[in-house]
RNA sequence: GGGCGAGUGGUGGAAUGGUUUACACAAAAGACUUAAAAUCUUUCCCGUUUAUAGCGGUUGUGGGUUCGAAUCCCACCUCGCCCACCA
């Protein structure tokens, strides 16, 4: 007998499959359709690892079992190929970026293939293709002609180690979430898309998407809405006045102070002569605060006064404006006022012996008390006290009120603020798509016409980035200069190139259509396939790219190019798998572990498949371990053994035996039922636990002989057909052996039989008071009183009703019967 | 400080109102073998007991609802991840 050996049948059924194009995707509108997607990997040098392989290996299972069930299926991969991490790799390794990406994607494939995941290769796309990233640039200038792409002058994150500018997102406490180094501060004048105009609906939106609570939190939070009240302060003698946004003008009769961003360009003409120098030194310092430092915890209030006075348009109050970099520059109006019902102002307040007093009390007299006693900033809701008119309103009530009373001033407006910032999408690196603009001295910034798309990136000797707030292309002359598409005279290119982040926000529209050279995507391949149905991958896109997909989907939506505006119907955030001494796999730590490994110590790819799912719920964390390849090994392994041994015996006659075919059949079509169910839940661990104790079940049957031809073969070919989505290539090899002549993986999902679920005989626990005192076997249909009775005829249900009655009995068919006394 | 998730045997986990610990790892014993590996079979929460049955206890802690709670409610503790001076 052949013993299980991966490695004879792994790489032969993968080329097979990709010679016989089983896994084409083909728009067939006779079938439901179904969109499978994992994020398109990033091919930086080091090779996937297990982690990795898990989130392939989930929207693979998904795949496989959509397929089976006759659904079109649509699971393709490519690359997110431009981007820092390839040009560093390119740097450091003395290659051209090109060369990088076409090492690494060779490597990323190989060792997708031989993990047998059934990728559509003919759609395969690489975004630092021009092919590809014409289309990018394509879409920038969809943008741009929306209005949703402009470019200003403004201080930005710069990473001095990654010589670029960096978009908010990417900026992780005050560090480079590439390099892991301080960013800091420089003037540039950049290109941004106008995210803010979509943050509204990205926010709103949320509630339609079937994501995970946690992602659709993180997005909720950094897009961060907030509904509020604009409020106009006059200054003391002067026409300035100070802005402040607030959402809860219920306070405003206890406004104490003004404080404005250092930045805030009203503080030099603020400043009294007085207060000149004390107020320059104050912004000279928090400039050259780093912003680790600006944003450290618990760090004292600091700040300077600026000599004014501004008049509090609720009750002519006279209150100091000072500056303090607590106040930030770019939220809101740059401006705030202070009072005791902020815990930040009132730690000011108390810092620079300014005087407060609450206008706002708890209901509880106690705490009311200790408000009044200034005891602590009462930051709650409650009831308006010294507040004019408004005195003994509610918080809520009063801050409509009030809002409504400001505006008939003139000095006040409803406002709504988002923390979300513009996406700053320039780079000062060579590895991008260009930026398709040219810039005129007459004219501006014009667009590139179609017709000289795709702007192509230029050869270049060096591709070391300048640092000077440039790419290295404006220093290839002849790229750079060229003609005014509008008057045709001497203009210059623009030669920021575009972050990675725009090419990876239409990728999933582009695998409805990836050779297309007449558009971006054909209309009505991209309504057949999209959106996505099952995306797949891991939370830490969760404010980048998930959020700037979903923009890009919209404007394209609101362009008529699409009739949907949300790319992922559904999230699946996969659990990260953690190194077995507990922490993130990473080259640094030397824990990594790589499939290829595994694989060549003789374990396979199907067994590698399954422990990524069986470790445990493929939605939270896992610790990898080692020991557990030995399990699922065995179990496949057990498969094996099992068809072989059943070929054998079957090369003789006949045989005919109605128990033991009743009994798989009975095994069998539970397993169908369980398996179907949990693979439509995702509860993949699950599954392969049942699939376990199936096989186990078989082996108990087996020790009797194969006595029944019939029911043996039926039984083992249902069994591969459920468990090829998770095993793919020791399935399709003994479905073969079994002497069928089309693939498996194309071959219909079985139904289970309701009639072999249900039991002839069920055991029964028996409760008294709560406590299992016996276990009675009886028949399916019997009657609750036939039960009852049984039951309390048990020697040790009896024992604790002596001199006693049942009070009540619940009987809860197949699983127990309780008798309270 | 805010948000999200988790806490069950030696370990990963199963069970989402109904017999806690399915499945697997590790460990132990037996069969086969000259031997080992592999394979097959069995045992495996704690206490009480020579042992089995039985009895008692046990899902981070404390309380509540219920005939019955890992599961629902209240309070608290610990761990992980994300965000954080956003007025």
């Amino acid at each position: 007998m052949k013993r299980y050996s991966p490695k004879d049948i792994e790489a032969k059924w993968q080329k097979k499959w990709q010679a016989s194009g089983i896994y084409k995707a083909v728009e067939d509108s006779n079938k439901p359709k179904r969109y499978v997607l994992e994020y398109f990997p990033y091919p930086s040098g080091s090779a996937m690892h297990v982690g990795h392989v898990r989130n392939y290996t989930i929207g693979d299972v998904i795949a496989r079992f959509y397929r089976m069930r006759g659904y079109s299926v649509l699971h393709p991969m490519g690359w997110d190929a431009f981007g820092l991490p390839a040009e560093n790799y390119a740097i450091k390794n003395n290659i051209s970026p090109k060369q990088a990406i076409l090492e690494n994607t060779t490597k990323f494939k190989q060792q997708l293939i031989q993990m047998g995941f059934s990728y559509d290769w003919g759609r395969e796309i690489n975004s630092s293709d021009p092919k590809y990233y014409k289309w990018t640039q394509w879409f920038f200038k969809l943008l741009f002609e929306r209005g949703l792409a402009y470019q200003k002058e403004s201080l930005q994150w710069w990473c001095d180690t990654d010589k670029t500018v960096l978009a908010n997102e990417q900026v992780e406490n005050g560090k480079c979430w590439r390099c892991g180094n301080e960013v800091t501060k420089k003037a540039l004048k950049q290109w941004f898309f106008k995210i803010t105009d979509y943050a509204d609906r990205l926010a709103e939106d949320l509630d339609k998407l079937d994501w995970s609570e946690g992602i659709k939190a993180m997005q909720r939070n950094w897009i961060g809405k907030s509904v509020g009240t604009e409020v106009d302060f006059t200054v003391e003698g002067s026409k300035n006045k100070i802005t402040v946004f607030t959402t809860r003008v219920d306070t405003i009769f206890s406004a104490a102070f003004m404080v404005l961003a250092p930045e805030n360009p009203l503080v030099s003409e603020l400043t009294t002569p007085d207060n000149q120098k004390a107020v320059l030194n104050y912004i000279k310092e928090s400039e050259s605060k780093s912003d680790i430092a600006r944003m450290e915890e618990d760090r004292e209030k600091t700040g300077v006064f600026t000599g004014s006075y501004a008049i509090n348009p609720a009750n002519g109050q006279k209150i100091p404006v000072w500056i303090a970099d607590f106040v930030l520059a770019g939220y809101g109006t740059g401006a705030v006022f202070g009072d005791i019902h902020d815990e930040r102002d009132f730690e000011f307040a108390k810092k620079f012996n300014i005087p407060v007093k609450p206008t706002v009390l708890p209901e509880n007299p106690q705490e009311s008390k200790k408000v009044q006693a200034k005891e602590y900033a009462f930051t709650g809701e409650g009831i308006l006290v010294d507040s004019g008119e408004f005195t003994g309103m509610r918080s809520s009530e009063a801050r409509e009120k009030i809002t409504v009373w400001l505006a008939n001033k003139g000095t006040g407006r409803e406002k709504v603020n988002y923390k979300i910032r513009d996406w700053l999408i320039s780079r000062q690196r060579y590895w991008g798509a260009p930026i398709p603009i040219i810039h005129c001295s007459e004219h501006g910034a014009v667009a590139v016409p179609d017709d000289q798309l795709p702007v192509e990136l230029p050869e270049v000797e060096s591709y070391q980035p300048t640092g000077e707030g440039t790419s290295v292309l404006a220093g290839v002359t002849e790229w750079v200069n060229t003609r005014c598409p509008t008057c045709g005279k001497p203009a210059k290119r623009e030669t920021d190139t575009m972050d990675g982040f725009a090419c990876s926000s239409w990728y999933f529209l582009r695998f409805a259509d990836p050779h297309n050279d007449k558009e971006a995507f054909d209309k009505d391949k991209v309504k057949f396939w999209l959106p996505v149905d099952d995306y797949i991958g891991g939370a830490e896109h969760a404010v980048m790219h998930l959020l700037y997909a979903r923009m890009w989907t919209m404007v394209m939506h609101d362009a008529g190019l699409l009739d949907f505006d949300e790319p992922f119907s559904a999230l699946r955030n996969q659990g990260m798998i953690l190194a077995p001494d507990g922490r993130k796999m990473s080259k640094s730590w030397d824990n990594v572990i790589a499939p290829d490994d595994i694989i060549s110590q003789g374990y396979g790819a199907d067994s590698v498949r399954i422990m990524e799912l069986f470790i445990g719920p493929w939605n939270q964390s896992a610790v990898w371990s080692i020991e557990g390849m030995g399990g699922t090994f065995r179990f496949l392994q057990r498969v094996w053994t099992l068809s072989q041994e059943f070929l054998e015996n079957n090369k003789a006659k006949e045989l005919n035996d109605a128990v033991q075919a009743k009994e798989l059949y009975t095994l069998i079509h539970k397993a169908i039922h369980k398996v179907s169910k949990d693979l439509n839940n995702l509860g993949f661990n699950t599954a392969i636990a049942y699939l376990m104790e199936t096989v186990n079940g078989l082996y108990k049957l087996k020790i009797d002989g194969f006595k029944d031809t019939k029911a043996w073969n039926f039984t083992l070919n249902r069994l591969l057909q459920i468990m090829a989505p998770f095993a793919p290539h020791i399935t399709e090899e003994l479905w073969l052996q079994l002497g069928h002549e089309g693939s498996i993986h194309i071959s219909k999902w079985p139904v289970h039989d309701e009639k072999y679920l249900i039991n002839d005989q069920l055991t029964l626990a028996v409760q008294v008071n709560g406590k299992v005192r016996a276990e009675i076997t009886v028949s399916k249909d019997g009657s609750k009183e036939d039960i009852q009775k049984l039951a309390l005829a048990q020697k040790n249900v009896k024992k604790y009703l002596v001199n006693k009655k049942p009070t009540k009995v619940i009987y809860v068919p197949g699983r127990l019967i309780s008798i309270v006394v």
